[in-house]
RNA sequence: GCCGACAUGGCGGAAUGGUAGACGCGAUGGUCUCAAAAACCAUUGUCCGAAAGGGCGUGCGGGUUCGAGUCCCGCUGUCGGCACCA
């Protein structure tokens, strides 16, 4: 039988050595303690915590973008793993969401048992990755178990306040000792987790409100694209704005992808300016500006249409006007109003006062001043403003200047005076005037609102909370956790023609009537509650679930103290703590990852955790994206059966079934028709290959187009290896034990150096690449030698662990390659004695010359005048300077 | 509109301010074979040249520098985020 290395026996190695793997627990991980210590360990060691965003179960299956992230952290895992780390590498599932309830509306089957079926179908397409995972450590976030802490961290944070003063959260019984009442209208005002009547985002087509993530710009929903409505409902809150200095602030503290850190601060919209009042019949109006400079060109105000003091301003006369443009406004969603390209309002009839001059200015309604942001109001400066400009042009209202270039014209009183300073001066006088008459303060603002946290949706985690008589929210005792999901019999929540406004949410987990209505003894005897019904977002899990690898089996807390500090505790003093790689495509680059900063942040100020983020480094992988092929009516072909033809000219054309087709270039879907499975890469050539080419592909944080033709190109190096020690006619292991001459160890030793640099910056396309030189150089100068053949072997193990494993053990040695020591260049062996050294004349290269490692500027500028080519080049001109970069570089200046 | 990232052969991509195009795909030629596939070897930015060698080349226009794909300024294009945020 032939010893080729094809896919036929790359399959057959890689089953071999994962039934090994898997039975030997070569991928556990050891804790400090509790289940999963080792008992026989006498020391842990250095830890190294790696995480990916994990997968949501999809029916569709996986195509060859999804192991992108994957093979790239078992990778790092491998590599760290042979650097004598302690690796903590596992696989969870995000499994509450809404793909498995439409399924099972559609269906009436149960959303966990479609659910379940696609975690399996899932880990047998992962499984054959090869990956290093400590298998006892996987999780899904539908787990009873996983729920009840995901509910647990729910009541710490109903059970908790924010403290402005200290700037951390603290239990709730500490605000009732220092506010001295217990009284729920005044304490549920301040928890972490409260429930408000408040504007949300309400979509009846979907029948679920949705946080403010959810909504695209165009005001529509993010999943169906319905339209979506502000509506004062009552719904939970989760108090992250509370966090946003801590969140904007820690930012300098992780080791980020500065564009991440950039879209966090801009949602976050940390902005600082001053509350300003104007005094009007109705009492102050507050209003929030940037510009507290330009107060003196405030020449009139406009209040959001939603404004609570609009109905007190009102004059009779324009009761009429402003009650139909108050009622025009409500009927439109966010994204009409601003679709407007005019600008409308009305007057009030009434005016206010300008603290600075007293000016009477006159006070309007206008509905591009949102009520969510500030204070609901404006002071209108027409001429710092452009949106006030335009408006003042629509209406005829007055404009003063006040600024001339960047300084202050036309702003002074009897007190104080701006004109002729710059604008950030300005603002500092009039902010402490302001403060020392009383008529405003200097203040920071935020865009960031509050997280909307309940869903009228059926599989979510159900809240642990129940009402009393008197609709007070009350705490399920943590010994009742979990709360289960109850069984309805229609999971769908009662959805509404998408344009019907005045719709109200009806959950499905109403009508689970014996299960809403409960009898629960909670300390003061037997009593009857009714249950909330909504339930949590899909972020929920999500929240947490790094905490939950370093203890996953823990039925007494959350994570054991030891465990958690172990690898997710700061190692140097002033640290964050958290994952060491955390690894995912950037689309989570606000909604998850702020999400999980702040429940992790709250965690620390509860001392739950030690470590202050979930997540020290994060990286964002690129996306394989794929060409798809449209024809003449617009209808997708088969990618994979269209023919491609190059013209003399060097321009490509396709066709399908003999008629001309158009590419497109973007993501893989079956609606695409272009989805390539790891499936079929596995059967074509295996799973190293895979691997290998994955990676080799190009910088990981790039996105780029799948080749399945390109993938041979791995297999054919991985071939080549394999022949290094193995002969394909019979088999044997060829390898010897001979000394390697000075060329091949110099290669040898540049390619240890270089690919440890590369793996240390996740440049596996590079390193990958030095390894195929140094195969190469060996094939080539017939070098079998197991001194030069082993060396690769270890540098080749992350990649292509499964081959790694086999020629290892053909090289005679027993134990698994996985914590076999990575190998380290000699650094005498990384200097030559002669260098390549480039000449140049003015900046061109004209010679290329052999010269000794030691050569002085003096020597190499001798050799390289000798040069007949340089003299040439030189053409009899006076040599003015000479630039020498001692022993590689001469340039020539004339 | 505001903010950010990116732009290199036919393709994916290499390149601490110092040889532009590593490595791979594809293509062309060859070895082996009755033949083919596979594998292996060679060539492969472009133009002039028999060769030696030379000209031109990293989206466009400037600049800094002995030397710029890389640094600075100004454009263009592509992608991404935010968007009446006061």
């Amino acid at each position: 039988m032939s010893s080729r290395y094809t896919a036929e026996l790359a399959a057959e190695i890689e089953q071999r050595w994962q039934d090994r793997w898997e039975s030997e627990g070569t991928f556990h991980a050891a804790n400090p303690e509790g289940d999963l210590a080792d008992a026989g360990a006498a020391e842990l060691g250095e830890k190294y915590f790696i995480m990916d965003m994990f997968p949501y179960p999809s029916g569709a299956g996986l195509h060859v973008g999804h192991p992108l992230g994957y093979i790239a952290t078992d990778v790092v895992g491998r590599h760290q793993r042979m650097l004598g780390k302690n690796v903590l590498h596992a696989l969870g599932y995000d499994a509450f969401g809404l793909p498995a309830e439409i399924h099972a509306i559609s269906t009436g089957e149960h959303p966990r048992t479609n659910t379940e079926a696609n975690m399996v179908n899932m880990r047998r397409q992962l499984r054959r990755l090869g990956l290093g995972h400590d298998d006892r450590r996987s999780f899904a976030t539908i787990d009873p178990e996983f729920v009840r802490w995901t509910q647990w961290i729910f009541l710490q944070l109903f059970n908790a306040w924010f403290d402005p003063e200290l700037q951390k959260a603290r239990p709730i019984a500490e605000l009732v000792e220092k506010l001295g009442t217990a009284d729920p209208s005044v304490i549920d005002q301040h928890r972490l987790a409260y429930v408000s009547n408040s504007p949300v985002n309400w979509c009846p087509g979907l029948g679920t409100v949705l946080a403010n993530e959810e909504v695209t710009s165009e005001g529509r929903s993010e999943r169906g694209n319905f339209p979506v409505f502000t509506r004062s409902l009552r719904q939970w809150n989760m108090r992250i704005t509370a966090y946003a200095d801590r969140l904007i602030d820690d930012l300098d503290r992780v080791d980020w992808p500065e564009p991440v850190k950039l879209m966090q601060r801009n949602w976050i919209g940390r902005s600082h300016g001053a509350h300003v009042d104007f005094a009007s019949a109705a009492g102050p109006i507050r209003v929030f500006t940037t510009r507290p400079d330009t107060l003196f060109g405030a020449t009139f105000m406009v209040l959001s249409p939603e404004h609570p003091l609009v109905e007190a301003l009102t004059t009779p006369e324009q009761a009429d006007a402003v009650a139909e443009y108050r009622a025009a406004a409500v009927a439109k969603t966010d994204v009409e109003r601003q679709a407007d390209k005019q600008k409308t309002g009305v007057l009030t009839g009434s005016t206010a006062t300008n603290p600075v001059n007293g000016e009477q200015v006159p006070v309007l309604v206008a509905d591009y001043v949102l009520m969510g942001y500030g204070t609901g109001a404006i002071m209108a400066v027409p001429d710092g403003d452009a949106r006030d400009a335009e408006f003042a042009e629509v209406l005829g209202l007055p404009t003063v200047q006040v600024l001339q270039g960047e300084t202050l014209v036309n702003s002074s009183n009897a007190d104080v005076s701006l004109d002729g300073l710059t604008v950030e001066d300005a603002k500092a006088r009039i902010v402490s005037w302001l403060e020392a008459n009383g008529h405003g303060t200097g203040t920071t603002t935020y865009r960031l609102r509050d997280w909307l946290f309940s869903r009228q949706r059926y599989w979510g985690e159900p809240f642990p909370i129940v009402y009393d008589e008197h609709d007070n929210p009350i705490a399920v005792p943590d010994s009742m956790l979990p709360v289960e999901l109850p069984e309805v019999p229609d999971y769908s929540p009662r959805t509404f023609e998408p344009d019907d406004v005045t719709s109200e949410p009806e959950p499905p987990l109403g009508r689970a009537e014996d299960w809403v209505h409960v009898t629960l003894d909670l300390g003061d005897g037997p009593r009857r509650y009714r249950r909330e019904t909504n339930t949590m977002p899909n972020w929920a899990g999500s929240s947490w679930y790094e905490l939950r690898y370093a203890d996953p089996h823990n039925t007494d807390q959350l994570v054991s103290p030891a465990n958690e500090a172990y690898w997710l505790g700061p190692r140097e003093s002033g640290g964050t703590g958290g994952v060491d790689l955390y690894v995912g495509g950037v689309e989570h680059a606000v909604l998850h990852l702020l999400y999980a900063r702040f429940w992790h942040k709250a965690l620390f100020d509860l001392g739950h955790v030690s470590s202050e983020e979930p997540f020290h480094r994060l990286y964002n992988q690129g996306y394989i994206q794929a060409y798809a092929f449209i024809d003449a009516r617009g209808s997708y072909v088969p990618a994979d059966e269209v023919v491609e033809t190059v013209s003399d000219a060097g321009e490509s054309t396709f066709t399908w079934n003999g008629d001309p087709v158009q590419r497109e270039y973007g993501k893989m879907g079956k609606s695409l028709k272009n989805v390539v499975t790891p499936d079929e890469m596995y059967d074509a050539y295996g799973a190293d290959t895979f691997r290998v080419y994955e990676m080799s592909m190009g910088p990981l944080d790039v996105s780029r187009p799948w080749e399945t033709r390109a993938v041979v190109g791995a297999q054919r190096f991985l071939q080549r290896v394999w022949r290094l020690v193995v002969d394909e006619e019979s088999g044997a292991t060829v390898s010897t034990d001979a000394d390697l001459d000075d060329a091949t160890l110099s290669v040898l030793h540049k390619t240890i150096d270089g690919v440890a640099a590369d793996m240390d910056g996740l440049r596996f396309n590079t390193a990958i690449a030095k390894l195929i030189e140094l195969t190469n150089h060996l094939t080539k100068a017939e070098v079998t030698s197991r001194a030069a053949v082993e060396p690769l072997t270890l540098m080749l193990a992350p990649f292509a662990p499964h081959l790694a494993e086999e020629i290892w053990a053909r090289l005679g040695h027993e134990s698994s390659i996985v914590r076999e020591p990575y190998p380290v260049a000699d650094p005498a062996l990384l200097v030559d004695d002669t260098v390549l050294c480039i000449v140049q004349v003015q900046g061109k290269v004209r010679a290329k010359l052999d010269v000794p490692a030691a050569a002085s500027e003096e020597q190499l500028t001798e050799l390289a005048l000798a040069e007949a080519n340089v003299q040439r080049a030189i053409d009899g001109r006076e040599v003015r300077k000479v630039v020498v970069r001692a022993p590689k570089l001469v340039n020539i200046v004339v």
